[in-house]
DNA sequence: CCTCCGGATGAAAACGTTTTCATAAAACGC
DNA sequence: GCGTTTTATGAAAACGTTTTCATCCGGAGG
């Protein structure tokens, strides 16, 4: 034969590479000695087939080493067995909860997580619902935060039922029929200000986030909202453009202290824009919270042991992981789902970054025991 | 017919369903006038086809809005297009470089990621491996950082290659022959202590990560190596398990505080032990790094905005995913990639956070300018 | 004009499952 | 024991591609 002809190695290779991928339902039948319909069964519905035979063909497949080949049974099945899950990018520290609620459903439920990231490639919703008609996934979770989708998309704006569902987010307002599952991010903001506004502070400054993501457009209408509300009224100069990132807090930051009348409080949209300035009002030699108050939003897990920890709206992250996955399994299912957005609970929790307002600008060494004053310390510890 | 009897909702809802994921590659062919062949070959290699026929084919395919079905296109090419990347949890900082590189490279050859948490399951190699057996994934990326992997893995050390490589991490010894791209810990970590013992202290503590991770391991026996190498020797009273979380550095720190002779520099196996041990140094009325110096390692997004900014090593990670990526794309397409790790270059970054030894332990407020001598303040503006 | 060659195309097999349908065997009621 | 139902199994179709092989056609070379 030929392979004595060749050198002993590529016998040798050839032999440990072949069996393990060769070894198909049908050799495991003719082991057992069965049809490999009745293997089939064994795999999927064992209580259909005589104990004596599924022992056998247990032994048939503990022998071989057999493992069914996804590629041809979610082929056969039509379906991919692929959750889809868009975000801007892993190592974001907010989508930690959320990623786990989702996990811990797909894991119940027999689906796999795909991951896809904004941060790498311009994000256009008409993707993904081509890669779920495709079949490159059963459905699609979009978390991205900031998302601008820029052409109203073709297949979500029709009626073919792609199975979308948003965490959190709240894309732009013609893509507002897409169901999703987050909280009243315009109520937790209004919240969030009027606690400054109880503590005393009358120039309340906001770091907005991304333009373009309605997420932080309604905390920032909450916050206008709570200014308007209260005698103060709105003021333009102290809503400022965040970026949603490190840097563009900073210069946001900047841009606030540097107005005639800067601000005693700022409310940030999120936890890590709160960082961003906190660390820049330090730069210039400002307290927190006796010189200026901050409250994030998020909660994540490095706000308790910030300095000061972070006074900040919480999210249940993995309850909307999960109720997103639900929803989303639900329409894989063929269920209606509606439109409407399912809201679930926030909550304001109140560290040490947020103190009254001084009555005498000048003095701001003396108002350490303030940092207690909510007793929050509980929280941390 | 039955239709009439039954409601027109019924009626209407089959017949928005229906058409789209109908539409097959059989469809295409009879309205273009071909062969199902040649539909086939107008995607996949369209220089072999006429360009009349061709252009007829993508009108028939503009018309329908076919998608060729990837579960059939992998089924039929044994090929999964996936890779699954292994990571503790989506949400920590340190992998977002990591991931964009992997993402990048696996964007430009056509793989999509599967992402699997250990935090919500228990690791097992072996599961990983049978995951490719059973063509669920082409290849396998390791990132977790705390890698129990219990059982020797059967699959793994055998001869049947399964694509795998560890990105960053290192596993036990016993997986040691498993290929990986990473920094050599062992030598960045020995360095970085090097480091705090030019600045004059003496008495430097460790945080390790954890037990199970020989990454924090090598960077443990790399601190150790230091120690030995100077005229001051190990004590293993300064060596202290941080266990590779906030909580576990926070007791970590307290352990360390409690010494008889406590540390006036302390070097934590990562960014964010080294945050929450910087927490609770403060926590307990020292400064940094007047009182104590703290290094981390990682450089995570918030290492240069922490207070102080954070003295850290820093890690090429989007090198580190790319060259990782590379790597199991090689072995995926068969080549043999050797068992050697891949060693890329690490730096250490020095910020505000280490600063000499006070030569008078009392003295702690007036040595505030030190925080500049390394004038590391333009790194971070 | 015949032959040969290369390019374009079609027919059909193959991939490994699941599932339908038919059949054989066993169990059951009378 | 006979007809009827139930249970267990096998044969074969089907899923939608890609790919091999054969065929057809037109043109070049003799």
């Amino acid at each position: 034969m030929a392979l004595t002809l060749g050198n002993e190695n590529v016998f040798i290779r050839r032999l440990a590479r072949a069996p393990i991928y060769t070894v198909s339902i049908k050799k495991v039948a003719k082991i057992a000695g069965v049809s490999i319909s009745t293997v089939s069964r064994c795999l999927n519905s064992p209580e259909r087939v005589r104990d004596t035979t599924l022992a056998a063909v247990q032994a048939a497949i503990a022998q071989t080493g057999y493992a069914p080949n996804a590629l041809a049974r979610n082929f056969r099945r039509g379906k991919t067995g692929l959750i889809m899950v868009v975000l801007q990018s892993v190592g974001l520290p907010f989508w930690e909860g959320v990623m786990r609620g989702i996990n811990g459903v797909a894991q119940e439920e027999g689906y796999s997580i795909l991951i896809r990231e904004t941060a790498s490639s311009p994000p256009e919703l008409d993707d993904y619902c081509k890669m779920v008609i495709s079949k490159e996934a059963d459905g699609v979770i979009i978390l991205a935060s900031p998302s601008p989708f820029s052409t109203p998309s073709a297949y979500a704006t029709s009626d073919r039922r792609i199975p979308i569902v948003l965490g959190c987010e709240n894309v732009t307002d013609e893509l507002a029929h897409i169901p999703s599952v987050r909280v009243d991010n315009r109520r937790a903001a209004f919240e969030a200000t009027q606690y400054l506004l109880q503590l005393g502070h009358e120039r309340i400054g906001f770091i907005a986030g991304s333009r373009s993501s309605l997420l932080t457009r309604d905390r920032e209408r909450g916050y206008l909202d709570a200014m308007q509300a209260s005698a103060l009224g709105q003021n333009r100069a102290w809503v400022t453009n965040g970026d949603q990132s490190i840097e563009g807090a900073r210069r946001a930051t900047r841009k606030l202290l540097s107005l005639a009348e800067p601000p005693t409080a700022i409310f940030c949209a999120n936890d890590e824009m709160a960082m961003a300035c906190i660390y820049e009002l330090k730069r210039n030699n400002l307290s927190v919270p006796q010189d200026v108050s901050v409250v994030g939003f998020d909660d994540t897990r490095y706000a308790a042991i910030m300095d000061p920890p972070l006074t900040t709206v919480v999210q249940p992250t993995e309850e909307i992981g999960e109720r997103t996955m639900r929803r989303l399994l639900s329409a894989i299912e063929g269920r209606d789902i509606g439109q409407a957005p399912e809201f679930v609970e926030h909550r304001l929790i109140v560290r040490e970054s947020t103190a009254p307002r001084q009555t005498a600008p000048g003095s701001t060494q003396d108002v350490g025991s303030t940092q207690d004053v909510d007793g929050s310390r509980q929280q941390i510890a």
